[in-house]
DNA sequence: GACTTTTAAATGTCAGACAAATAAAATCTC
DNA sequence: GAGATTTTATTTGTCTGACATTTAAAAGTC
């Protein structure tokens, strides 16, 4: 583990690097602790404040963890789906916000990879996660709901029915995409009669989903995106022409 | 943009958070730069040392950028689709490598997120793409290629194929599953039979999509999985009863 | 006016210090 | 001796102040 001098510029960076290196290769384990601050300056040649900021941006990655006191230290950190849930999410809300990325291509692939679990989920879904998704179009049918709490309701449908797939892996690469969309969805304002539509798709879905029928789980999701772009098209519209 | 003063402990992780928040929020936008460090030592009422391991934070989430000098400082990054792959790519090598997810597991979620893009990439892959995908199938029928050049063409010729969905957002998503899941794949040898019968199926894969035969591409995918997974298997049976 | 030099502002780095937390060791009490 | 208490050493968290380096803008020079 040993950086370059040659390169002045951001000894944190590279010390960064270094370590995580050795963590991504393996030669620091789950749980093994990281030679203290003094021994890593000592070991680097360079001060502790910079040896302490290189710390902060492996822990900003959740690569390790740090405990005070004697015995304490830094540890590597058994990255948990937790964790690599919300750094996905932080970083595909920032890419979906800040690329503009079209509000299309994103419906597109959150749909594309939804229907990549449905298969799964209809084969596996336990009565668990049906009664999830039983529950919450029950609370998307409750009058005088926000559209801000109908978008979170429509979020937890869907993570129950990606979480039906019992593939944590595919769960993981979906919240980011389920989730960063939250803010788009938010610009679309669900009138009653669009709910009324959204909720009879959520119900074919859950029937679907119960007599495990593959295929119709899958057509319902296409229809479910058609009505969704188009919903955000009459958005897009009411912007070009305001009343 | 404020810190709790109450909670004394993790300062720089405080204001890590609040000026995230304020990123993610929108109060700071794209290119705009931050106070300088003694500014924001000021406002927060800590060291710079500590504002210093905040920025740090930040800057290894790619969310700023620092430039020296005068006129210098931190700068509300816009973060690339480069910058989110990578992140990702290391995020998801070690969720996969720690959490002790099964081969099946990951080559599940990776084959079902790749047919996720097949009937797009059918419909919209270039000729460039495909010729991409033809070039990397000529080097994995190279004699005396390596078992970890040929995963990297294997991974080169996958990624490729999502890329033909031309949806930035899939290809991504998918870069994670499919590049995280290459250490696991380094540990299958690659016998001249089993590059084989690897590469046949890669050339039906590309023959479906010179057609836009996407249902093709969907099947040849199954069965790509179904072989991955038997060599899987067989690695692991000799393990279980070395020679 | 074009080029060079100076200057000021900002980040990058360092050294040394103290505070706070924490576990282990030492001490005390019964 | 066992258990409770105190002390101590270690380690991270934070602060202060300083200097180095980079860079753009201002000042100066021809």
């Amino acid at each position: 583990m040993k950086i370059d001098p040659r390169k002045p510029a951001d000894l944190s960076a590279q010390i960064a690097q270094a370590i995580r290196d050795a963590i991504i290769s393996g030669q620091l384990i789950v749980d093994e602790r990281l030679p203290s601050e003094a021994e890593l300056s000592d070991q680097f040649q360079v001060s502790r404040p910079t040896v302490r900021e290189a710390l902060k941006r492996l822990a900003a990655q959740s690569l390790i963890r740090t405990q005070r006191g004697a015995s304490g230290g830094a540890f590597v950190n058994r990255i948990s789906f937790e964790d690599a849930y919300s750094q996905q999410i932080t970083t595909s809300t920032l890419l979906l916000s800040m690329n503009a990325v079209s509000f299309d291509t994103a419906c597109e692939a959150r749909f594309a990879l939804e229907r990549a679990c449905a298969p799964l989920s209809a084969q596996r879904r336990t009565s668990d996660q049906l009664a999830t998704m039983r529950a919450e179009i029950f609370r998307q049918a409750q009058p005088g709901l926000s559209d801000e709490a109908f978008c979170a309701s429509d979020v937890a449908f869907h993570r129950a029915l990606v979480d039906g797939a019992d593939n944590p892996v595919l769960s993981y690469q979906l919240a980011g995409a389920v989730e960063a969309m939250q803010p788009l969805m938010n610009m679309i304002t669900f009138t009653a009669r669009s709910r009324e539509e959204i909720i009879a798709l959520h119900n074919q879905i859950a029937d679907a989903l119960e007599q495990r029928d593959a295929a119709k789980v899958d057509a319902t999701l296409v229809e479910l995106e058609a009505y969704t772009r188009k919903l955000a098209e009459d958005v897009a519209q009411q912007f070009r022409k305001p009343a």
